[in-house]
DNA sequence: TCCACATGGATTGTATACCAAATGGATTAG
DNA sequence: CTAATCCATTTGGTATACAATCCATGTGGA
């Protein structure tokens, strides 16, 4: 019924996964969108964890059928976002103490490959990015200890350098498996776990800040292998805080 | 119309990914299931690289409607099996030179993490296991030194035990994201590329067989550093076999 | 009071039919 | 030999129907 017009700007061949990031998606593909859309909305936080997909509300949402909201809901289990139950429909995931952990390791791991390739192929360009995300991290820092901002102003400042810096080394690690692989882990553990713990405590922050610029350092310094270890220690270390909260809630 | 009845044996929460392992697939699902079967008859080789899926044909061939088929291809293409061409249908999709390079790069990484771990946590019955695959491979090498069986028989041989041996050190390393890493991983890399390039010259084999050797050594040990040398070495010398047949084909 | 069991509503899973849009190749015109 | 046109095939999406399943709720009995 209510349908909505499909523009056809551009003919992209679309050969990288569906649901890999969350830009806006070009033309190809309704159950790409949607999937993107809701990846989207997970990530975001917009959709709770353990909450059910109703297709028939997802169809509606979207002013479709039900059958491309069934495909999309395909792909995200598929990418692990969703967990299918038979005959009962789609559960956002809501990864186990022990999948956490496992998951950290092996992201720590992904992430330490990106920060070593990224010692010997960055660009100055991409150092004096890494240092503009410092700054932002700072500038949440100091936004926090504020007390006249809100906290959500300070969690999206946050999240923003968060996520600006660990795409930059990524873009310098240039290797496009890697940018997969680390898009697929982030679909297995939900992105914003991290900030939960963080933003509590001001000095877990000026700590996570300081471990941001060491890896910053050995990079720049061209370090490959100090830069992995520096990463690795940083990622894991964010693990065992979102283990730690986890723990606080029996 | 020609509806195969489903066996209900035993109700499986199925919280895991669907086209994940090889396993002959449960109840839930007949998507699920139609993938699964299609990610296999893709990494054996059964569908070559390249060719199209076509939703009819494949509906016919399970004795279903299109349905299933076009949601086993949407998580198909989630996982990377295969690239989607708007209005044109699904085609398995066939890595680049960049690709196959980048991707050995990320699965030596992936690897290397699990024969370290596995060099902790493996137990003596794994170590014997190793040790068998290892006898596999000596078995396949003569077999294809023999003139008399056929090539075709060394080839399963091989991957067998190939398959066999990191599977083994997989379980040992205890980390259940890193199985399901290393299995998406498969799905962007097809599998079998290596054994084209190993099965012509017997010397290629024993050196293999000698990696994999020193691979079981270390972990024997409980040298997890050497162990992750050795494995990273192992697969990054298997991507440069690849790529070398590659490069030939010009 | 509490447990076993039937019942009914809601939702999924699959089939079927239909059609617009697009694509690539064949055919035809220049 | 090239360019425009046409056409068969295939996808992508809508709509509808319906069996199977599951859960919650209520009912009856010990």
């Amino acid at each position: 019924m209510a349908n909505r017009a499909v523009n056809n700007y551009d003919r992209s061949v679309k050969t990288t996964d569906p649901t890999q990031q969350q830009g806006a998606d070009p033309n190809a593909g309704l159950s790409d969108r949607i999937a993107a859309e809701l990846t989207k909305q997970v990530s975001s936080g917009e959709l709770p964890l353990g909450s059910w997909l109703r297709q028939s509300k997802i169809a509606e949402e979207f002013g479709t059928s039900r059958t491309p909201v069934r495909e999309a809901i395909q792909s995200l289990s598929a990418t692990g976002v969703v967990e299918l139950i038979p005959n009962r429909g789609a559960r956002i995931r809501v990864p186990s103490a022990g999948e956490i952990e496992d998951g950290y390791r092996v992201r720590a791991e992904l992430e330490g490959l990106a920060a070593e390739l990224a010692a010997t192929f960055a660009t100055q360009l991409q150092i004096d990015q890494l240092i503009a995300a410092e700054e932002l991290f700072e500038a949440a820092v100091t936004e926090v200890s504020d007390a006249d901002t809100s906290v959500e102003v300070g969690r999206q400042r946050w999240t923003q350098a968060n996520d600006e810096f660990h795409e930059i080394i990524l873009a310098a690690a240039r290797n496009q498996t890697l940018v997969s692989a680390l898009a697929w882990i982030h679909n297995q553990l939900p992105r914003n776990l991290t900030w939960n713990e963080l933003g509590r405590d001001v000095r877990l922050m000026r700590s996570n800040v300081a471990q941001h610029r060491a890896i910053r350092e050995a990079i720049e310094a061209g370090d490959g292998r100090a830069a992995r270890q520096a990463m690795i220690r940083h990622v894991l270390r964010s693990g065992e805080l979102v283990l730690l909260g986890l723990r606080e809630l029996d």
